[in-house]
DNA sequence: CTGTTAGCGCATTCAC
DNA sequence: GTGAATGCGCTAACAG
């Protein structure tokens, strides 16, 4: 049987009350009784049940997610995964709130973030922009106590206390590493479709392609970057106009969403030599591209695992204690035809 | 506040025990009254605290895990994970004992799941191996009322509750659209080095490699599976007499372990035409010849995200509560040397 | 068939 | 500074 309170009370000769304070830290404990205390602790191997604790506290986590009112398939996803888990709420003792933001828009980001603190929930998770201005508002948080995760998007060099997304420079080396291979050691040119050079998982994740590509593939050159800003009629039409123009292309990486646009101008093409296709996130027509044989792989990450990890994280690091970091890292998921999930 | 058994033993007019009895399923309540327990229930939308009812339960979870005595490392990896459950059982209410059985050893096999049916555990996890009366012996667990999952290799047809692994027909589909793009759209011949064909995980590999291959690349010949019986001398032995007779090989899949002995094989080869190899686990052996460029994709399965979901699965089947099934999916991890986890 | 009561392991009043 | 008593939400004897 696990030594309880009561067990180390007895050995140390001590009330429960006593106990209780050495082991949260509170004062009122004379130096002396908290060394026999702690003695007793150590020699019983002692570890106390949070279970049990958080019943007598009728302690709960409230915690908030700040989620961009984006409506692309990929964090509508994120959306309802969080929705999710808040139906879970109960079972985990956890309150959670959903506050809705611009997108990419830095003051409101901010007013949201320092709106939530006043709310003092036990953590926030968000979806990062860079900007001082949101370093600074998560300082805030932290200065006040409240952890912070940053959710698909990081802030290096701000005060968040965990990251729960993938690694996007990994991410851009690993499509260079795919459509290298897929391409073939014959010199021939490579498009790249991006978002937005100004959003941090973009540049992170040409930047490793670009790296790879020069590195391991030099026989291959890669055009200049197309910004379709996330959207599919201008991606349809920069992609449709850079087909026409470069009739040497043998591979494609579609680095952010805006991918109807690119299957449409894809399918428009028609014949020609066959270009590989890496692209990121299995939304549902990306699904279809990949099943159809237009796109050959899509690097995915898994918004239910992300927002279950901050939520475990958060709950860890209110508790004070260390979460399993093994368990948390987000892999980069690769999807060919035929490892698709059901 | 979230409602309680008082509330709704309040609502309903009766006292704890019948609302407990109720909650439980236990008999000895009537109809009548059971409905107006149940009508409260739902009127306040109660949703029992388990943690709370494990408190007052005690309750632990005994978990047996057998494991076969294999010294090769991804078992080796898969014991050390068990152990680190192991480690933080006291957090996770369970109990977790580990019996050893010599490997592939059927009648081995059957009576370690028959010793451990007399001690009664609140579930069982077992890399299976694939027999009658492996599936007789789990039909007895069942029969017993003890939840069994598999683990790594998975037992059809049998009572087990859950399989905690890789779909491996898809690994196989998955190596082969990988390797089928590698090679490149000449014609020229692969080879598969498997262990044995004896057990189901490579059967099914193989199985998925050869269908994709054949539909999607018909213009790739596979050469006889050469069976290294997971043994580096023996394995490299054979593929260095394949690679002496077959000048043409473009590809390699190596669906098994003894990839020691694989790695020496290509090492000591030298020159001549690229051959692209695929193999599974990334062991250190394995990692290395990523690194060094020697192999050009691995498949993975995360033998910690197994272990934890087997456990997670067996404590909800012991609750009789469903577990979330996207999360207990285990993935197919790919890995090129550029996304190798730190 | 139903109700009363005493805990599970811990935190928190309030006295001493 | 320290201790005794009470309750968190639930289960499990034991009475009736």
């Amino acid at each position: 049987m696990r030594p309880t309170v009561h067990d180390i009370a007895a050995s140390a000769g001590v009330s429960l009350a006593t106990v209780d304070r050495v082991l949260n830290g509170r004062p009122g404990v004379r130096a002396a009784t908290r060394a026999r205390v702690d003695a007793a602790i150590a020699t019983l191997g002692y570890v106390r049940d949070v279970a049990a604790a958080n019943l007598a506290k009728g302690r709960l986590y409230p915690l908030t997610f700040i989620l961009p009112d984006n409506d692309n398939s990929f964090m509508r996803g994120l959306a309802a995964e969080v929705e999710d888990a808040a139906r879970r709420s109960p079972a985990e003792r956890t309150v959670i709130r959903i506050e809705r933001v611009p997108a990419f828009d830095v003051q409101a980001l901010v007013s949201a973030l320092d709106r939530v603190r006043e709310q003092k929930p036990a953590g926030v998770a968000f979806v990062a922009v860079e900007a001082p201005e949101i370093v600074a508002a998560v300082r805030r948080l932290a200065g006040a106590g409240i952890p912070v995760v940053t959710l698909v998007s990081d802030l290096p060099g701000s005060d968040r206390a965990h990251y729960a997304g993938v690694d996007n420079i990994a991410a851009g080396r690993t499509a260079a590493g795919l459509l290298g291979r897929f391409v073939g050691p014959a010199p021939a040119s490579l498009a790249v479709l991006a978002g937005s050079m100004l959003v941090r998982d973009h540049r992170e994740r040409l930047d490793g392609f670009s790296g790879v590509i020069g590195a391991e593939f030099p026989w291959l050159t890669i055009l200049p970057v197309m910004e379709g800003q996330d959207n599919s009629a201008r991606s349809e039409a920069l992609v449709a106009d850079m087909l026409a123009r470069h009739p040497g292309i043998a591979g494609l990486y579609s680095l952010g969403a805006g991918n109807r646009g690119l299957i449409a101008a894809l399918t428009a093409r028609g014949g020609g030599a066959p270009i590989r296709v890496v692209a990121h996130e299995l939304t549902p027509h990306v699904r279809a591209a990949l099943v159809s044989g237009l796109f050959d792989a899509v690097l995915n990450q898994d918004a239910g695992h992300e927002v279950r990890s901050a939520i475990r994280v958060l709950k860890a690091k209110a508790d004070g204690v260390a979460p399993i970091e093994a368990q948390e890292r987000i892999r980069i998921d690769i999807f060919l035809k035929d490892n698709l999930p059901a």
